[in-house]
RNA sequence: GCCCCCAUCGUCUAGCCCGGCCCAGGACACCGGCUUUUCAAGCCGAGAACAGGGGUUCAAAUCCCCUUGGGGGUACCA
């Protein structure tokens, strides 16, 4: 009988799932379903600085979030709690005369001899001896260390097969070290390579680190007030004692002090608890930060599957043309010898155009439920008859917090900004998002863009001239002696004429281009000065579509609004 | 420094193991065109790569060696 496969995926809880160790996951988890195996899960949180049990539920729950499920869902081990296992086997070596003690901590002795394997993906693998010195198994703090608690691990759980990337290559010898001296079984070995970040270095979490410090420092550089920014980002005065500087010498703050004020975790400082520096950092100074992990992308609105495809792809392919496939197809076809060995770099715009296809594909009630919990996030404003019955308690509790705080708190930091009072809003019901959710599923990249393109339609204030975009009034409104106002102003009457119960895409074209004949312009000279009227800026949906949204009322406010704004 | 790994269009890659069907195929991006009331979407089309040098062979992207380049490791992190 043929042994059963087991694999596993064995994350330190200590931040966030990356997409690295998405693709880890998701290869052993394919790998153990196309061989009718078993996918395991185990937490190695040996490192009790770092690790918490806030990162590990994250962990777990972005693990399903990409649709995987492992076969110990009851019980997850966790190497804090399984000490005894390798006391036992240090105990073992310690008598064996394989390991020693110095300083406090036991060391293994590295025994003198070249050391080969197997490597699934990269073939045979020779390191020479004396490569490696004597390594620590446990450390002073009592606890194992990565190499020993895996070796014991994996053979206690019976994994048969390791797949992980390559930046454990080298560890592998000294895993087959102490596999020997315990008289542990081998598991299959295979490493892929990494994936990097497009100027070729390793995609990681310190990249938000990265770019947060440059815009920063880009900020600064461009007279950014660093007090405000203190003020704004922590409390002034943690700012100022962190970076150990009096409180009047901004301009002596150096990239080195943001720097090392970048790479502080964020608990250390009283004012942050949730977010982490950079996260706030962006948000004061209004950038966004690259998506590294699982989350980000979630949050950005990507579709787990696709972001699994992506990911499945970054490596691994089918050995055809066939690049769009689900998990399913992964779990039937996945296999070693289809893994690149190279590194691969993550490519944003490829993933994006993945994302807009699925979203294309997604039916328009689901992109509508995406749309309006989104909506919600955004501006905390539920859609009548109310989003109540489709966000988690949770979030309900969230919106009802911050709707109460709305223009109350000073200096009160919401969740998110306020909503802003939208003329649009009451009428914003489901089926208005269902309305823009089929408007926008062609032209979405991310399910954040519906909300985002769809600005105009409920995030507008009538008597803001600030959201006419410059450029399209001039253009589009002014030039040519107030052309387009002109045109605007007849084009009241005639809209008003459109019937109530006709206001629809079909009767309000006609309207429009039968004004447009009978006036003998083109139809971008009548349609242009509506969609800046009513939207802003010159990019809308198809005007007919976009003014049945907005309702006939609104949009003859709207323009009445825009004549009087722009008509000076 | 030392050790290990890797190397096809800008990017992800097919082809390489079992040399000839490959003056190298697909996808994303880019560029051009069609469509068009804007922006997208859609459709059509173009450009774009075997890192370099030596071998082996009738024949090399495919096999061997060297060089160069990239990555990883070298922790009481995992």
């Amino acid at each position: 009988m043929p042994q059963t496969i087991v694999t596993r995926f064995a994350p330190s809880p200590t931040g966030a799932l990356h997409v690295g160790g998405a693709r880890t996951a998701l290869y052993n988890w394919a790998f153990a379903k196309r061989h009718g195996g078993k996918f395991l899960l185990r937490l190695e949180d040996t490192d009790q600085a770092r690790s918490s049990d806030a990162a590990a539920d994250a962990m777990l729950k972005d693990l399903a979030w990409i649709g995987l499920d492992w076969d110990n869902a009851n019980d997850v081990p966790r190497q804090s709690q399984r000490l005894h296992l390798y006391n036992a086997a240090i105990e073992k070596l310690l008598s064996a005369g394989k390991a020693y003690e110095d300083n406090g901590a036991i060391r293994f002795k590295i025994p003198a001899e070249p050391i080969s394997f197997h490597d699934e993906v990269r073939g045979d693998v020779t390191i020479p001896a004396g490569q490696t010195e004597d390594f620590v198994i446990r450390k002073t703090d009592g606890f194992p260390t990565y190499h020993l608690a895996v070796v014991v691990d994996d053979a206690d759980m019976g994994v048969t097969h390791v797949l992980r990337a390559q930046e454990h290559l080298s560890n592998t010898p000294k895993h087959i070290l102490l596999q020997n001296a315990l008289g542990l079984p081998r598991p299959t070995y295979a490493h892929f390579g990494l994936i990097l970040n497009q100027d070729g270095s390793k995609m990681s979490k310190r990249d938000k680190s990265k770019t947060a410090q440059q815009e920063l420092r880009r900020w600064l550089d461009q007279g950014g007030n660093i007090e405000w920014f203190a003020e704004e980002c922590v409390s002034r005065n943690d700012f100022i004692d962190m970076i150990g500087k009096s409180e009047d010498s901004a301009k002596k703050v150096s990239p080195q002090d943001i720097k090392e004020f970048l790479t502080k975790k964020s608990s250390e400082y009283s004012e942050l608890d949730v977010k982490d520096i950079p996260e706030r950092i962006a948000e004061v100074l209004g950038f966004t930060l690259p998506e590294i992990d699982v989350a980000d992308f979630r949050e950005s609105g990507y579709l787990p599957d696709t972001l699994c495809n992506y990911l499945a792809l970054l490596g691994w392919n089918p050995g055809n043309d066939l690049e769009k496939f689900d998990n399913t197809f992964l779990a039937g076809n996945f296999s070693l010898d289809r893994v690149n060995k190279g590194d691969s770099k993550f490519d944003r715009e490829k993933l994006a155009s993945f994302n807009s296809d699925a979203i294309n594909e997604m039916p328009v009630d689901e992109l509508a439920i995406e749309f309006a919990e989104r909506l919600f996030h955004a501006y905390g404003m539920p859609p009548n008859p109310g989003l109540k019955y489709l966000l988690t308690e949770k979030d309900y509790q969230l919106w009802d917090n911050a709707i109460h705080h709305v223009g109350v708190g000073e200096g009160q930091r919401l969740p998110t900004s306020p909503p802003p009072i939208a003329s649009g809003a009451k009428k914003f019901d489901m089926e208005h998002c269902r309305l823009l959710a089929e408007i926008y599923r062609p032209r979405s990249k991310t399910l954040c863009d519906p909300v985002k393109l769809g600005k105009f339609f409920f995030d507008w204030n009538l008597y803001a001239p600030d959201q006419y975009d410059p450029k399209a009034v001039d253009k589009i409104l002014k030039k040519n002696d107030n052309e387009g106002l002109k045109v605007l102003a007849q084009l009241q009457q005639t809209l008003n004429n459109v019937a109530d119960a006709d206001w629809n895409e079909q009767s309000i074209e006609a309207a429009v281009k039968l004004f447009a004949e009978a006036n003998a312009l083109g139809l971008g000279k009548v349609a242009q000065p509506l969609r800046v009227a009513v939207s802003g800026s010159t990019v809308s949906p198809g005007i007919g579509q976009t003014l049945t949204i907005l309702g006939k009322q609104e949009t003859l406010q709207r323009i009445a609004n825009c004549l009087a704004l722009c008509g000076q």
